[in-house]
DNA sequence: TAGAGTACATACCGGTTTGTATAGTTCCCA
DNA sequence: TGGGAACTATACAAACCGGTATGTACTCTA
């Protein structure tokens, strides 16, 4: 009684509630902390739609992964619009991160924190983690390019391990400081090519 | 029958051993992952025995942190003997994180791990990881004042950013190479204090 | 010799885990 | 008018989770 009614509040389709729900919980609690019933009662669906829908638990933490990569990647692109310069995208590269630091449950980078919660070599969710991981440094690369830096690749490691450790440290801080230091430290190791 | 014997083979005490296995196994696969019954049994010892010492899941968790905090102070300091510079101390710091790196099973920091797994704020792991974190980071910056920094605190924020960073990097990639490359950012942003 | 301390074995508690089996309901489209 | 897709509801399996209750065996010390 009283379920006539489908989709019940939400406008999108199951798949797309069940992934958004997944996707929360997994960030919030964690991967292993976070069982499939409890995704299904909150997506307001049932077990067997969700295992229709992504087959295992470790198919719906793939699509999670892959989804927030494509997420990322829009949210940086945005972020970047109109800046034109190297430096300038570098430091809002730092500024996104930072940005995002900021927010409410902030619990730091899903991707790494999902890296230590998969030991299984073989899981579907590593490839999509190092690609990520490896797409950001190549656009680390690029900045260093545009800047004319002599060996792009080796400043952009640095830049990358700095933004990395400063998303690791923000999360156990809970401070958004770590990534302001790191912009500054990058600033640093970007040799000024020629003085105007 | 067949079991007169106690202690079945190791020297250590109960207590001992169920350190150890605990260590390992929430090292090698995670902490949630990694359940009581399991730890017992390769301990060689009763879950009653397990709780009667620390009381809890989370009581051996804690347990484990400390010890391994322990372990790391001592080899860190091992490694370091000897070094009397700072730039000499700041440089083997990397080696010893290196070197760990190039060990079979590595799996990045325990305590960072540890923090992505922890979500409640007062669990009691929570303070071991921000203490021993921030114990890290003074030691750099004992390094920073050495060398004559002005503003040791400054550099020694961004070493440690660029060691945590390489740290989960490392982890992710399973290579050592992020270290090197850390290390010799770092030297790069040791400002030489005066030209001999 | 008594008692404290330590560890043993076994069995159990309520709850949760991922995953499946079966059957019924609603909606859209041909 | 009928068929298929999408979804629901319920129930179950088999294992595992952290934690406890009860009772026994051994050793060391006062």
């Amino acid at each position: 009684m009283a379920s006539t009614q489908r989709r019940s509040g939400g406008t999108s389709p199951a798949g797309d509630r069940i992934l958004a729900t997944a996707s929360q919980l997994f960030y919030e609690r964690g991967i292993r902390a976070t069982g499939v019933n409890t995704i299904a009662e909150q997506a307001a669906v049932t077990k067997v739609t969700l295992y229709a829908h992504f087959g295992s638990k470790d198919g719906l933490v793939a699509a999670h992964l892959r989804a927030r990569d494509q997420r990322w990647w829009t949210e940086l692109h945005e972020f970047l619009a109109g800046r034109t310069s190297a430096e300038e995208r570098l430091k809002a590269m730092f500024d996104a991160y930072q940005a995002w630091a900021l927010e409410g449950g902030f619990r730091g980078c899903g991707f790494v924190n999902a890296a230590t919660e998969i030991t299984t070599p073989d899981h579907p969710g590593r490839a999509i983690i190092s690609d990520h991981k490896e797409g950001i440094r190549r656009y680390l690369e690029s900045f260093a390019t545009e800047a004319g830096c002599t060996d792009p690749a080796e400043v952009a490691d640095e830049w990358f391990l700095l933004l990395e450790g400063a998303m690791v440290t923000a999360a156990l801080r809970q401070s958004a400081e770590p990534l302001h230091r790191a912009r500054q430290a990058a600033l640093r190791l970007l040799p000024s090519p020629s003085p105007e």
